[in-house]
DNA sequence: GCCTAATGTGAGCGGTGTACACATCCTAGT
DNA sequence: ACTAGGATGTGTACACCGCTCACATTAGGC
């Protein structure tokens, strides 16, 4: 293993594939990751990266599952186990700074149309339902677990969208915490106090 | 304009791109338009196009300019003034069923990196920003009309993408539907009866 | 009727994904 | 210790892409 000149074998191009493709996400955003990149960056040939990963959608996929589990990693630390609104706007708001910290990866995660049976994805954000669905029911104990929790993760998730299209004010990160704070509270508020010991769960029509 | 081989000038080349890069985005996607195949479909030379768009990215937002008009004629159609949270549900399936059957439009529109200083585009979100508006004042005349309007529009924004990303059910038009409506309603079913006359306004901390 | 500006053409550059044949090296079985 | 074979990396090649530039053609205003 000299490696002097660079040794035939490289040791571990998989997790240097994937290293450099999230360097090059961060630097140049979605359209400068490409496979030759890649390869360059870890100074390898062309088609080097073909014997690790099947095309190029297969490592956006790995990168992307890496996003997955350091925006969960990003939640648990904003807050261990929201109990209120107010600590689940909390979590919002990491959400949302998530995508606007790292665009890039964001749209990686969510915006692409991406292989979606692609297993590390699929079990990323399963986990994530399961994370949300879990917040839901300490937050709102009587409520349907089911439908509140989509309702919540969309809500975040849309609004970290918007935020990251440019549709609404991201001048600064304050700006941005008030925002998505303002919009959970204006939904939750009212309801905080009373949806706990309601005796009529919502139901769909 | 007798176009038996073809004019060497088009007539109406800007049109035709439009019309071209539409079809081709229903056919193979967002990754299946090109400025070449566009030319070659409107029957035209491969730099063509450039006398009327800029660069891919201007077609693209040309694009996405009609899919907004498009959108919003759609939301209207479903119905003209929503009055009530369950009418305001109806207008959120048009909006996740937009999503669903045109999901390379859906894209171009709000999940590319795009421009976001071209101005159709700006023009057509501020429309739908005060189309929100204006539903989400006539709902809740007394709620934070700010806060509640970016609340409702990420709402029904991420409920769409989830769809879209396959993190929701989307076997059925019913199924979506029904999700669709259930998020809606365990958002606003408890509040509805009361925030119109609520005497506290929900404010961020 | 001519001149100019608008429009379309063609060749060409550098980039991309990926298939293929080939080179090199590691490792397991003798 | 030796060797076979699989795993890994290389080089070449093809088709496509966005985009630039010099050039051809044409429509419309004077």
């Amino acid at each position: 293993m000299s490696l002097a000149t660079g040794p035939y074998h490289h040791g571990d191009l998989r997790a240097a594939c994937l290293r450099a493709a999230r360097e090059l996400l961060e630097e140049d955003g979605s359209a400068g990751l490409s496979l030759r990149a890649v390869a360059r960056r870890a100074g390898v040939s062309a088609t080097a990266p073909y014997r690790h990963y099947a095309d190029r959608d297969a490592l956006v996929s790995a990168v992307a599952a890496e996003g997955y589990r350091e925006l969960a990693e990003l939640l648990a630390a904003a807050h261990p186990s929201p109990g209120t609104p107010n600590e689940l706007a909390t979590v919002a708001i990491a959400y949302v700074r998530f995508a606007l910290d790292r665009p890039a990866m964001f749209r990686v995660m969510f915006a692409e149309p991406c292989d979606q049976t692609n297993e590390e994805r699929v079990a990323a954000t399963t986990a994530i339902t399961q994370y949300v669905r879990d917040i839901v029911h300490r937050v709102f104990p009587d409520a349907d677990a089911e439908a509140l929790s989509t309702a919540v993760w969309a809500l975040v998730h849309g609004l970290a969208f918007l935020h990251l299209d440019g549709k609404l004010d991201t001048t600064t990160p304050e700006v941005v915490a008030a925002q998505v704070r303002g919009a959970v509270h204006a939904l939750f508020a009212t309801t905080a106090g009373r949806v706990t010991h309601t005796d009529e769960a919502p139901s769909g029509s």
